[in-house]
DNA sequence: CCAAAAGTGTTAGTCGTACACCCATGT
DNA sequence: ACATGGGTGTACGACTAACACTTTTGG
């Protein structure tokens, strides 16, 4: 490879987040309103440009907390768009992660040096977006689901714990179904996935429920 | 951002392939051996620098075809790796591709405008590769593992069919277990992905076997 | 007619699903 | 004591796994 062959030359690398929510049995998604060019005005997912001395998860952390205040959430890649023109003004990949965060443990930022604007919207509602970023969006919902059901990403959602009713509710938001209260509880346990700790917590009855947590292991299971 | 900014500056994109075949039982990897630097004389995964005009598969088409010879193969991204010191030179961001193939249907190139020498070598017994691609490798194995098992990748191994017996041997060659011939042959037609042709082709016996075909949907569903 | 591999069906055990009652707490 | 949601067990059907004999072809 020749490096000052100019074929080589004038490319950048995206980094890009949908971090996820669910709120109210409403599955949300984390967008911002951009300050500057390109698409100034306009909403997009949390995202922005890798240096070249940057690990991807390093320089998406670095853009997340920038344009959001976030800090310290957990990040996983899910796909890469390398459409030529999918940036206006030079080539551009983009590598796309997601997360899913408790929005009640994060204060987010509503404006910072390069946005004017962030707000967590429901997924079924969500603007016309920057860049391609609906298309990354749609393939992170997808994407979502199926982590949810193949793997324990939901770990990252409740690092200190949850309860069966609270997790169940999650399950059934984000993938649109109802699961049987019994038959939850039990397919759960049966993955060996998490544990019981000693701690009960209230969710939304009166009777306290017991707090589980996921176990350090993490081998690609079928949860639902 | 700021183009002219030298921390968006000086940083390209490798695309890599992993791409396996099956030869009596044993899985192999495609490999070539580099005749220019960085790591001149050594062997290495099919791989390449992406142009700017270019999509990824596209340039690693591109980049097969010119150290192979081989075209018209199914690729499928798989993971991403941006260690900033993966290559020597500058800063390359590794985007990897993985495929199988019955190398019987292709003519390999032992030499090209860019290689010495190209082999298919059991994945056991791989050399030490330039680059991280004896990571990348390793994590292509992982990968492949779990999409025979979860997705219908085999379709593009047979493209034209093939025989129980004869997927059987693929299956188990790879995931190294052996199954039961009625069983396999159940579980493989529960998934609803095959379909049986009027066709019969001689595998490893003399009575012939009935030739299978992959349907065109595709939702991922586990196989084995 | 013998060898080699292809093709098929039944049974037992496990897993998933559907479903109804008691329990702990706050008001 | 009552309302609210949390917690549990059982029975039935579906799927998975184990297993042996018959069929087709070539030599």
């Amino acid at each position: 490879m020749d490096k000052k062959n100019p074929r080589y030359q004038n490319q950048g690398i995206h980094v890009i987040s949908a971090i996820f929510t669910v709120d109210k049995g409403c599955t949300k998604v984390l967008i911002i309103k951009r300050k500057y060019n390109p698409f100034v005005g306009m909403w997009s997912l949390v995202s922005g440009a890798l240096y070249n001395d940057e690990e991807l998860l390093d320089g998406l952390k670095r853009e997340v907390k920038e344009k959001t205040g976030i800090e310290n959430i957990h990040l996983e890649l899910f796909d890469v768009f390398s459409n030529i023109h999918r940036s206006p003004s030079m080539r551009m990949l983009g590598i796309a992660y997601l997360g899913i965060v408790d929005k009640e443990k994060y204060q987010l930022l509503k404006e910072t040096m390069k946005t004017t604007d962030a707000d967590w919207v429901p997924i079924d509602s969500v603007p016309i977006l920057a860049f391609d970023h609906n298309e990354i969006l749609a393939c992170a919902i997808d994407t979502l689901k199926r982590r949810i059901r193949n793997t324990d990403i939901l770990k990252y959602l409740y690092p200190s714990g949850f309860t069966m009713p609270e997790i169940q509710k999650i399950y059934e938001s984000i993938l649109e179904k109802n699961y049987d209260r019994r038959n939850f509880r039990k397919k759960l346990l049966a993955t060996g996935l998490i544990e019981e700790t000693s701690r009960t917590e209230k969710f939304s009855g009166n009777k306290p429920a017991k707090v589980y947590i996921f176990k350090e292991n993490s081998l690609d299971r079928n949860v639902f």
